[in-house]
DNA sequence: CTTGACATTATATCTTAGTATAGGGTTTAG
DNA sequence: CTAAACCCTATACTAAGATATAATGTCAAG
């Protein structure tokens, strides 16, 4: 099934301007085209959108899920550039798993503190996201 | 010990510029005066404008992290509002949470695949963050 | 064979978040 | 008492990411 752009767009829940744009920034790739010079999508680039969405929530740029979009292994390339650079980003993900634990944590004793009508600290949400855990 | 803005901004790695945005925003309360109309810091404020930027890294936005500053329960206030959103806020760090692990264990996959020089799928980060887990 | 929905490019505008600059005042050290 | 280092406000600009607009072309249905 061929799409066009207002489908997938539609299909993510984008701007048919932001998957153009997208395709300019190199985070899609050129669509190919209709002999009338419509863009023409496989259903999986929707998916390759809300990823992108959804890494954008997480905090990336667009820039850093270029990058995340570009590391695959292909027979012969550079494994070990490869190699590296995954393992930058999963030192870059931890980091934000923790320090999403930690907020959690201070989120969870300020619900609970609320139950017990507890007044808590001026500003209880500090105590999460220092740098020494 | 009372801190000038120069001092504060330097504290946190942010700009002077930003510190006096912040406080246009409502992201830090308004600081006291010297006579001279210089802003006064208390040490505390640094922690403030760390957790910001920390804040920021995880994808939430200023207005959204206003928020988060703004939860606190004090004595005879609507302390069920701030449960509430207290508990909004846990499933929105919760969803981070799991989206974050799942990319994760791609980029681990992907890291062995590496390792062990096997080819990967065009584009193998994609297997994250789709919706159904 | 035309009408309406949808597509194209190019260019301009918007929002969020932050920075820079101009023109001036304050503080501290010599 | 003046010079360097800092602060003030107001205003303007930047960058990233996204959208809007204008002018035009394509295509499927009636």
């Amino acid at each position: 099934m061929i799409m066009k752009i207002g489908q997938v767009a539609a299909g993510a829940g984008v701007n048919v301007q932001t998957v153009r744009y997208y395709e300019r920034r190199g985070l899609l790739p050129k669509a190919p085209r209709t002999p009338g010079g419509y863009r023409t999508y496989d259903p999986e680039v929707v998916a390759r959108l809300r990823f992108i969405k959804r890494a954008q929530d997480l905090g990336f740029s667009l820039e850093e899920i270029t990058e995340l979009l570009g590391l695959r292994v292909e027979h012969g390339a550079a494994c070990a550039a490869v190699e590296v650079k995954a393992k930058d980003k999963i030192v870059m993900v931890e980091k934000k798993i923790d320090e999403l634990q930690r907020m959690k944590s201070v989120l969870t004793e300020l619900s609970r503190a609320c139950e017990l009508r507890a007044p808590t600290s001026d500003c209880p949400i500090l105590e999460a996201l220092s740098e020494d855990g």
